[in-house]
RNA sequence: GGGCAAGUGGUGGAAUGGCAUACACGUUGGACUUAAAAUCCAAUGGCCGUAAGGCCGUGUGGGUUCGACUCCCACCUUGCCCACCA
């Protein structure tokens, strides 16, 4: 059989033909044995597979493999993110069913993920859309409603008036609908949330536990989490009983504050601006902010506008009146939606106050300028320093007063010392049709009600027009929405939000590890078994949102007594993106490359390779066709190699005492790829494992000339498909079939182990340095001692040459390494 | 503004204190061929030199060291994340 395309798209058809026969990957738990779960995200079924699926999936499918070869009961699971905005966005365009869709998309992406060759156990495979699966989130959600973790309120959202629906943030672009372009406007509506503050302190602690995730991972989410310590502060209302209260990071800088900011939405301001003398113009100010978009007036594109107020408040620690103003850099959406404003030592309130020609007072001085003035400041002092014109403060270093002043506050019942979280609760709820639906019942006579746990699932309805216009979907479909009231039986309604599909992702890790349990939200036995995952691999888009609401998630469960680990996922890599002339690939900038078009020519085994050989996992990938074409040629020498190489009658015995020189050397790196490729696989450094493959390959070739015994080289074809096979699967086990491999799959055969002695060398080089530079290089046996090597290195021409007259002051000598002479 | 990465030949990359550019792509030359493809062989950082050989060279500038792509300090550039965060 030769290596053509047509040959190889035989063979790798067969192998997936058998792999799927003979369930190759089913795995069931195995009490006592070692497990080992691998999981990549699962995709949201938007279509084919793309070459950030094949990249994800190819780095997880080696792990897989490798660590079955090494022994591990390997779970290695695959499903579909399945529900979500674009199927339904699909049915207002084409007009089809959004399940239909969906489905049509999973049969085409598992198509694409068995050409690949992936390891999966298909028994488990599962998707969020399935009623079997989302009726354990809506189990879930009526656990976390129990306990007052899932909870509505009335709040302010992103309205589009023309699709009449919620936006999450990121669907608002520049102030406008992504899909329709109408402008956006805040909404008070009531809304579902979950209660993820509630484990901010554990959510925020335990990322000290997570030891194998990337920094920069554990950096975004403490940075989103966002925990600091400061003081409120309660400014008086001078005339007036109201009080302002102010959350500060900086309480040191109290005595220098000379005005007090409010948000354009904070609650005081109606009243406090009601009847004073420019009451048109702040109407008109509040007007004017409220255009703005929401994300310019964060980004501090806009404005630094404000207005005053024409009220004062009054500073607790000095009982100085200090002027309110109202100012569009202070966002309701932090702290308290008050400031107090400090323009010495905060460069915003600084700008502010030059602007609006506001009082400053400086109350850190700058030990590198103890004379600075008011007038000879030219920004903020933000630094640490010595506090003046601070009372009995005065002289204290600004970080020691940081506590000290808070603390004294606190006893003056001047405000509270207080933690502030970034953090938010969860905005769950969407006016969406194709999610799950949030199983409550509304009864006109006794209130809201949780559907029963028996009623479960509340199923989505079938043949519902979707037109995108209208509010919900489900809004309009009395089918679903009539029903009788659980507690008196009258007439009732159903709750027509459904949940934001980052519930879906949440959790899906634990029901793979028994995705057939009918009742129960996972078996504890089996997640106790497999979990936690042992390693996640994933895009970096998802560092914040899905790992977190996954280990809040996991928190929950374990309060809930379902399981006792408090993190799911034990290891993570976050692989590179896929970049195609620099910028990357994406459908929208129309430069992607098709997978199935390179496995239709090249094969998924050279895809495989050469997306493996460009870069390391992290790193991005610049794809380039050259390169397949780099990877498909190598395969084809390996093929070549076992199949002109390898004599399957020979049944000499491999005996060492029989080597001469060049089968030594061949024997040796033979050894020293299998401890190579060992070390790189276990470290995931696949470029480089595969480039000690090629540099076994060409001695293998070299080899050839020189000498051959048919014991080493049937040996090294053993040994070479072997650690080929996870990377290039097809090949290798029809290359393990033709040599006469008496296992079912190359996958059955034990991983080899390298022989230290087999390494050692009889000659080693030895570099000689003058000065730290490169003199010569000396062939000397590997017993040598340090004064034999003295004795040659300076009987050499070339080196003396270097030394000339000058006296070697020092001789370095790194054993079996280098000399070097210093003169 | 804050945080985290990264910067090495024509290109992807290797080397984590000890031969800079492994391995591959590309390019050039050669073999085979009527020819092309495929395959195989050789060369391939820059400068000087007929050559032997020498000098320079890992974003920039310093430092530590016998020795630095690697460690330390400062800076520049690029990418990603966060951000009027009080």
């Amino acid at each position: 059989m030769s290596y053509t395309t047509e040959e190889i798209k035989k063979i790798e058809a067969k192998w997936q033909k058998i792999w799927q026969d003979r369930e190759t990957f089913k795995v069931d738990m195995q009490e006592g044995r070692k497990k080992y779960y691998v999981l990549e995200m699962f995709p949201y079924p938007s279509g084919k597979i793309h070459m950030g699926h094949v990249r994800n999936y190819t780095i997880a499918d080696v792990i897989a493999r490798f660590k079955i070869v090494q022994g591990f009961n390997v779970l290695h699971p695959m499903g579909y993110d399945a529900f979500g905005q674009p199927a339904e966005n699909a049915a207002i365009k084409n007009d089809v069913d959004p399940a239909q869709w969906t489905y049509s998309c999973i049969d085409q992406m598992r198509g694409g993920l068995k050409r690949m060759g992936f390891s999966y156990d298909w028994n488990r495979e599962l998707a969020t859309c399935d009623p079997r699966y989302y009726r354990w989130n809506q189990w879930i959600f009526l656990k976390m409603a129990e306990r007052g973790l899932a909870y509505k309120k009335a709040s302010p959202v992103n309205w589009c008036p023309g699709c009449e629906t919620t936006l999450a943030n990121e669907e608002v672009i520049q102030g406008e609908c992504w899909r329709c372009k109408t402008e956006v406007v805040q909404k008070d509506l009531e809304q579902w949330y979950l209660k993820i503050t509630q484990y901010n302190e554990k959510l925020l602690g335990d990322l000290k536990k997570l030891e194998y995730w990337p920094d920069r991972v554990i950096a975004m989410q403490e940075n989103w989490i966002g925990k600091s310590y400061g003081v409120n502060i309660h400014f008086r209302l001078k005339g007036k009983g109201d009080v302002i209260t102010v959350f500060t990071t900086r309480p040191d800088t109290i005595f220098g504050v000379t005005y007090v900011v409010l948000a354009p939405e904070h609650p005081l301001v109606e009243g406090l601006t009601n009847g004073v003398d420019n009451e048109d113009d702040i109407k008109k100010f509040i007007a004017e902010v409220a255009k703005t978009g929401k994300s310019a007036r964060q980004t501090g594109e806009a404005g630094k506008g404000g207005i005053f107020t024409g009220q004062y408040a009054v500073n607790p620690v000095n009982g100085e009146a200090i002027e309110i103003w109202i100012a569009d850099y202070c966002l309701m959406e932090y702290g308290t939606g008050a400031i107090m404003s400090v323009p010495t030592h905060d460069q915003r309130d600084f700008l502010f106050a030059k602007k609006y020609n506001l009082p400053m007072r400086i109350v850190i001085s700058d030990p590198q300028a103890p004379d600075q003035t008011i007038e000879t400041m030219s920004c903020a002092y933000e630094e640490e320093g010595v506090l003046v014109n601070s009372g009995k403060f005065d002289g204290m270093n600004s970080d020691a007063a940081v506590c000290e002043i808070g603390k004294w506050m606190e006893k003056e019942k001047m405000g509270e010392m207080t933690v502030h979280w970034r953090l938010r609760d969860w905005l769950i709820s969407r006016q969406r049709y194709w999610g799950t639906p949030i199983p409550f019942i509304y009864c006109g006579k006794c209130g809201m009600m949780p559907v029963a746990e028996e009623q479960l699932p509340v199923e989505l309805p079938e043949n519902i027009t979707i037109t995108g216009e209208g509010g919900s979907p489900l809004n309009h479909c009395a089918e679903f929405v009539d029903t009788a009231c659980p507690k008196c039986g009258g007439g009732a309604r159903r709750e027509t939000d459904t949940m934001a599909t980052f519930f879906d992702s949440a959790w899906y890790y634990l029901r793979y590890c028994s995705p057939k349990n009918e009742t129960q939200v996972f078996g504890p036995k089996e997640a106790a078994y497999w979990m936690t995952v042992d390693q996640y691999i994933g895009g970096i888009e998802h560092a914040i949102l899905h790992l977190l609401y996954s280990r809040f998630f996991t928190k929950f469960f374990k309060d809930l007594g379902l399981i006792d680990f408090d993190e799911p996922f034990h290891r993570l890599l976050t692989q590179g993106m896929v970049l195609k002339d620099g910028e990357v690939m994406s459908k929208s900038k129309g430069n992607t490359v098709d997978p199935d078009s390179i496995i239709e020519k090249y094969g998924a085994d050279s895809l495989r390779l050469c997306i493996l050989f460009a870069a390391p996992p992290e790193d991005q990938l610049e794809w380039s066709n050259g390169a397949v074409d780099g990877a498909w040629k190598f395969l084809n020498r390996v093929y070549h190699y076992i199949e002109g190489r390898y004599d399957k009658d020979f049944s000499g015995e491999l005996s060492e005492n029989d080597f001469d020189c060049e089968d030594k050397e061949l024997n040796r790196q033979i050894h020293a790829t299998v401890k190579k490729v060992t070390e790189d696989f276990s470290h995931y450094k696949f470029n480089t494992a595969i480039s000690s493959l090629m540099i076994l390959l060409n001695h293998a070739d070299k080899y050839k000339q020189a000498s051959q015994k048919q014991a080493l080289i049937n040996k090294l074809c053993r040994t070479f498909i072997i650690l080929l096979a996870p990377i290039a699967p097809h090949i290798c086990e029809e290359l393990w079939q033709e040599i006469g491999g008496q296992e079912e799959s190359v996958i059955d055969v034990a991983w080899p182990e390298h022989d230290e002695n087999a390494l050692k060398q009889d000659t080693v080089q030895i570099i000689a340095q003058v000065n730290g530079k490169l003199r010569g290089k000396f062939n000397i046996s590997a017993k040598s001692s340090e004064e034999e090597i003295r004795r040659i290195v300076l009987a050499d021409a070339k080196v003396q040459e270097f030394l000339k007259s000058k006296s070697v002051k020092k001789f370095i000598y790194v054993p079996g390494k280098l000399v070097n002479l210093v003169v």
